[in-house]
DNA sequence: CTCTTAATCAACCAAACAGTTGATCAACGT
DNA sequence: ACGTTGATCAACTGTTTGGTTGATTAAGAG
């Protein structure tokens, strides 16, 4: 078992997962309760098998977990997982936010968002 | 040219764009200032190349912005997109967390979370 | 004009992946 | 025991991707 918690290979995993429309609804899906194979295989035009193997993808990824009830095995999402996510992305939005504002204290900022982007490209390079 | 926004490719692309450390360790390191092609490719022990396609992905996903300085192609990090990728994810987090609240409130909470997610998951396909 | 640097394009190889069909397994209900 | 339903496994196909090498463009510097 491995207990990895957030390595490269579980971002990899997880971003990965979510790089496809048919998985990404499925969590959209299971966002609002859990669902077995065969109930999230109708609304998508494949076969069951692939949505399985989808969930695979899903579970490989720690993203969603299965339980046992008789026959059904439904798949429940795991919101913990998606917040690490998050929390990676935000890690470094908000570096490079502080910079952008860092960037516009230093120019005195009399210039608009998007001119922002082009003119200040280089200027960075010089005081970094 | 291609005005999607946020649709199923721009996410597709997005998310598969992260899905590698490579383009993830390029990700952290323009969080910190606008980068070039060779700078980027020196830490990684791959050819330029390579870390230029990697580029056009991120490019090609909206993650990242290029702009012309004499030979140089500065790399520009987009934080309005990352953000735009924790807003999806959010939102089904956020529908995930309070689906898991309202059972909690229902149970009269006096499990641990771990226990939590084994037994409401029968529990809850009753009551959706 | 020539040389160097930055970066891309083109062709190619190996590995990984999505989706299909067909067979198999496990847990019920009758 | 039998049939049914939920789900997985196995093998196959077509496509995509990551990475390499080699040639090529673009922009300066001498």
């Amino acid at each position: 078992m491995e207990h990895d918690a957030l390595g490269s290979d579980t971002l990899d995993r997880a971003f990965m997962a979510l790089a496809d429309p048919v998985r990404r609804a499925i969590v959209a899906r299971l966002s609002r309760g859990d669902a077995t194979v065969n109930e999230l295989a109708e609304p998508f035009a494949i076969t069951k098998q692939a949505v399985s193997k989808h969930i695979q993808v899903l579970e490989h990824a720690g993203l969603v977990t299965r339980s046992r009830d008789a026959q059904r095995r439904p798949v429940h999402l795991d919101a913990a997982a998606l917040e690490r996510l998050t929390a990676w992305i935000d890690q470094y939005r908000l570096i490079a936010e502080s910079r952008f504002r860092q960037l516009d204290e230093l120019l005195g900022a009399g210039i608009s968002h998007q001119e922002h982007e082009n003119t200040t490209a280089k200027k960075k390079e010089e005081l970094t």
